[in-house]
DNA sequence: TGAAGTTGTCTATTATAATAGACAACTTCG
DNA sequence: CGAAGTTGTCTATTATAATAGACAACTTCA
């Protein structure tokens, strides 16, 4: 540190402007996906040289918290989350975990008629009647994945209103009865998001996506809902255990 | 930094070990008045040059918090309490502003006759009934004064007791219906801390202290009580309001 | 296409941080 | 007194922190 005028602190300069970027950050100021101000911007806020803003965004792109592009600027990076694959997985507590507050939002609820493979995910006849929820689901005001669910009509009756009602799959369950639900297999594959998926993830045109398909049962192995999910890429990470 | 090692934090190691050994002064590991072990065993411990260590102790000196006598040792400095001299001077709220945690103790109550001098500073008659309560007061686990109190037996009886199970002169009055008090004429002198003060005040033989004698009105100017006090010199600081 | 604005990289300089060793000055205690 | 242990001061070296300026490489937008 130079700082001829104040007393040294033993805390380098650099690092207090990174802790208030991150600030910035943690507290919304800077959304995922922001640009930041210009270096020489942040410089002048901070009273510091370039360099020292440079080191500071050094060390916050080298945590994941933001990326540089040569020629525009500096982008908050959407924290990945990181999502483990288990048999009993919900949303709400692996984004609990990252302390980050998880929500759930519908986009719409419909009736649908089983097609030859949702049926036999389901264990119904083609041409059963279902329950398709389009929802979308959030970290804090990140959108993390939207996922299209197919519940059997006759089993969950009104799942759209519930679902709308709790924001929740387990809730919705918990409704009906089911205390307890495994998940199946699940099978991932990558993708590029489709126009309404970008709009619902604000996500940009042709950027990545992680499509997961996975049928939910409950204890004793009866299929109780199949989902189709995409995962903004951007923003999340598998992991599956070893 | 050199800490080859490790990644560079952006804080310093001096900085690191002057924390240490505040928190460790701060929790009561080193209480006012200890030695602090040898620069080179607070090296060893940090794992770090012994002038690193200096450095970190210097940073400390300069705020007071300790002072190191050559040939010696370093040691913990009873931090001066900042004591403002007021016509309402409350002990609890001195100490609590400066975020310590006040306390009371009774050493004794007894029976005793006004002397002419306490009589007239009472505006009782000499030979009086007095209650004589004996008291510490702390900031923490810092004794900081021992006060002698007398009240008038006939106003205030059982006085002894109420202080012993409330550990606040405040408090004692409001039991008797007193709801605000005022400091009248505060004479202040020093003094040799003698025998018995010293074993209760834990302060060294010879020490000098600070000698206050008031007496309290409550709004109508009518004296409640009339004090003698003996203050550590070295923990605590009058300030006269300018 | 071109100007403006952005990040990336280079050289250079000064101050602070941390380490290392040696010895002086002082206190404590047997 | 004298040895042991303590803080104070000095020189020296290396690494990091911070500043400064210049220019390259790239993006954006009119």
């Amino acid at each position: 540190m130079s700082m001829q005028d104040t007393a040294s602190s033993g805390v380098a300069l650099w690092r207090l402007v990174a802790d208030g970027i991150e600030r910035g950050i943690a507290d919304g100021r800077f959304a995922a996906g922001d640009k930041l101000p210009g270096e020489m911007e942040i410089a002048e806020t901070y009273r510091v040289n370039r360099h020292t803003v440079r080191r500071a965004l050094a060390a916050l792109a080298e945590r994941g918290l933001v990326r540089a592009e040569r020629g525009s600027g500096t982008y908050v990076e959407a924290q990945k989350l990181a999502y483990p694959l288990r048999s009993r997985t919900r949303f709400s507590e692996i984004v609990g975990a990252g302390g980050r507050e998880p929500r759930g939002q519908l986009i719409e609820a419909t009736d649908d008629v089983a097609t030859r493979e949702l049926a036999r995910e389901l264990g119904l006849k083609a041409g059963a009647p279902l329950v398709r929820i389009e929802a979308i689901r959030l970290a804090d005001r990140t959108p993390i994945c939207v996922s299209t669910t197919w519940l059997s009509a006759e089993l969950f009756p009104g799942a759209g209103a519930v679902f709308a009602a709790t924001r929740s799959m387990t809730k919705l369950l918990e409704h009906y009865g089911v205390r307890d639900y495994r998940r199946g297999a699940t099978r991932i594959t990558a993708g590029i998001v489709d126009a309404t998926d970008a709009a619902r993830l604000d996500l940009a045109l042709g950027r990545p996506i992680l499509v997961v398909d996975a049928t939910d049962h409950d204890l004793d192995g009866k299929p109780l809902m199949t989902k189709h999910s995409r995962f903004a890429a951007e923003r999340v990470e598998f992991l599956v255990e070893s």
